[in-house]
DNA sequence: CCATTAATATGCATGATACATATATCTGTC
DNA sequence: GACAGATATATGTATCATGCATATTAATGG
């Protein structure tokens, strides 16, 4: 049966539905190191627990306006890098009823990460930095601003586990790492994010080399102020033609 | 808000609310060409176009048990290689109600391909090939058995061209090749897969190389029968355990 | 003017890959 | 039974990407 075939066999409104939401990764790097903007759930279930903002879709909304919305409404933002992620979908996710959940990964830079944490304090109360497991690559955990390791609300683990993998997939085929750079960066910030989201140190002139050989930078003239030492050239991303 | 706030907040069910389907994108390689199996409609809309088989997602059913059972009830199959491909949710994209369609990546051997067409000839009464336009590797192009182009219904296509994409891009580096293979494989029939999914030659000497350097290639010692030459040794797909 | 620090540039060894070519093993023909 | 034809399998070599060491440049601060 296709899935508009319903009109000729059942009407699935006689029947629950479930629900559909949309939950944000909102990810961006904090010291060196990934962060994500978590909210504290005030009611139940899972009260006094760290998620992930997120909200329902409306019967006339696409899913990338409903990402879109919550990231306006919860963050304050009106710009990011979004794209969706994956859908949860297991029975249980929600103890109270069965909600769908759409995920998308939001990129901040480090400027709009410390902005929504200001701006919005009792929306989003704190900065989550994310760590991987022993520094080895190994899968995510979750780390309060006091150090001590949290437990997200629901399946939400889940999704900051497939957000964190999904980064790391696509860091050096695609162009996600300039999302979480301002306009204007110098290679060794382009580096940091490099390491930060891998969880490993990287060689220097081969990372130059590889990124500067991909033909996306274009060198500005311009260098950073303020250094202690050799100012660094700022770059700029240029997106590629042949895409 | 939260996505499970609403119980202090507002009642969903008040409203009217999307429902949620999967799409299954089956997938096989047909004669060297990658090849989906279809349902013809025969109702309106889109009446006499083609379309991915689906259905609807019920209340006490996971994402992945839903693309199982439509696998199941639509093709006969029992066991394929499953995986979620990407939600598809603009709002017009079925012009009677809202619907959500979650779509799943369906890989099939060339032996269930051809069961699933000879068993439900009235399900799926047909194979389209899937071409890349011009063979350059550009956008797919839907053709007919009988060689048209075609057009199918609701958004089918981008989910088809997402199917295509994602598939070309995890092939290197998954094992998602030898879903489409049978248990025993030669390393010419491993190429020919490849081939075929990125509509280019490849050197077999480098491929038999890297192949074999992957380490997840498991030499039976028997060889193919009935060939007219040389036969080719028969290979086992073993999983890594590094993974 | 020199020590310090980091940016930038270069040289070299290593490993992966594309491509050409050689050898092995089967069938069918004469 | 030798040989041609076709394909599997193996190897050799040039080229390119990468990792790592090291040199050079440009800033600050004593």
């Amino acid at each position: 049966m296709n899935e508009t075939d319903f009109l000729n066999d059942y009407d699935p409104s006689a029947f629950q539905r479930p629900s559909v939401a949309v939950d944000l990764v909102l990810l961006g790097i904090r010291a060196g190191r990934p962060a994500v903007l978590l909210v504290k759930r005030d009611q139940l279930p899972h009260v006094g627990r760290w998620a992930l903002p997120g909200g329902f879709v409306g019967i006339d909304e696409s899913l990338d306006a409903a990402a879109a919305r919550v990231l306006r409404e919860k963050a304050g933002m009106a710009e990011a890098h979004l794209e969706q992620l994956y859908t949860f979908g297991a029975v249980e996710r929600d103890p109270r009823m069965r909600i769908i959940s759409v995920a998308y990964l939001a990129l901040l830079t480090e400027q709009a990460f410390d902005a929504a944490l200001g701006v919005k304090p009792a929306l989003l109360p704190a900065a989550i930095h994310v760590a991987w497991a022993g520094e080895t690559g190994g899968p995510v955990d979750m780390l309060a601003p006091g150090g001590e390791k949290l437990t997200l609300a629901f399946d939400h683990a889940d999704i900051l586990a497939t957000a964190m993998l999904r980064l790391r997939g696509k860091l050096d085929y695609s162009d996600v790492a300039f999302a979480l750079l301002p306009e204007l960066f110098t290679l060794r910030q382009l580096q940091d994010v490099h390491e930060a989201i891998l969880g490993t140190a990287l060689n220097k002139p081969a990372f130059r080399r590889r990124q500067l050989d991909k033909g996306w930078l274009m060198a500005t003239g311009a260098y950073e102020s303020g250094a202690a030492f050799r100012p660094a050239e700022l770059y700029r991303f240029q997106r590629l033609m042949a895409d």
